[in-house]
DNA sequence: CAATCGACTATCATTTATGATAGCGATGTT
DNA sequence: AACATCGCTATCATAAATGATAGTCGATTG
C-alpha cells in the first residue's frame, strides 16, 4: 500500500475514534495539546505525521499505538 | 510510556527484523533507498520518525506496519 | 601491511512536520 | 438578529526529520 493511502486510513482511524468517544475537533486538539487545525490537517491524511504526534492521540484516546496504525 | 523510549523499542524491533533477514545497515538502507547513517538514527532511536519512512522500511523487511509499533 | 567491511558519529542542506493564527460557511441557540 | 460551536481551509514561522557526505574504529581478509 502506498504512504498517502496509508495516511489517510490512519486520519480516518483516529476520526472514528475520536466521534465513538464524542469528542469534537477542538476536545481532541485540547487533549493533545496542539490546535484544532492540526489534527485536521492529520485526520484528512495530509501530514507525514510522526510516531510523536501519533503516540500523543493513542495516549489521549486509550488505544495503542499498533491500533492506530493497522490500516494495511 | 514516554516519546523517546517508544522510539528507542522501535529502533530495537528493526534491527531485530533486519539482524534476523541477515541484511547489514547497508543492505537495509539500500533496499529502503536512503543512506546508512540513516538507518542507524532510526535503529538507535535518535529521530521521530514519520509514518513514510516507517512504511518503507515495513514494506522491506515485509511487516506490518502495526508491528514494528507494537512496543507498548 | 594494505584494503575492505561493518557499525557508528558528526555534521550539513533541504524539505517538511509541527504549532499557531485568522478566517469562512453552516448549523444551532438564545 | 446576534452569537457560539463545529468542521474546515489557507498560511505562516520554527523546529526537526530526512537525505547525504566524510570520517572514525575494530575486525577480517588478501
Amino acid at each position: 500500500m502506498e504512504k498517502n493511502e496509508v495516511l489517510v486510513k490512519i486520519g480516518i482511524k483516529i476520526r472514528e475514534l475520536r466521534e465513538a468517544k464524542n469528542l469534537s475537533l477542538q476536545d481532541l486538539s485540547d487533549k493533545c495539546d496542539f490546535e484544532k487545525p492540526n489534527l485536521i490537517r492529520i485526520e484528512k491524511g495530509r501530514t507525514n505525521l510522526t510516531i510523536g504526534t501519533l503516540l500523543k492521540i493513542a495516549q489521549v484516546l486509550n488505544v495503542r499505538l499498533a491500533e492506530l496504525v493497522d490500516v494495511e
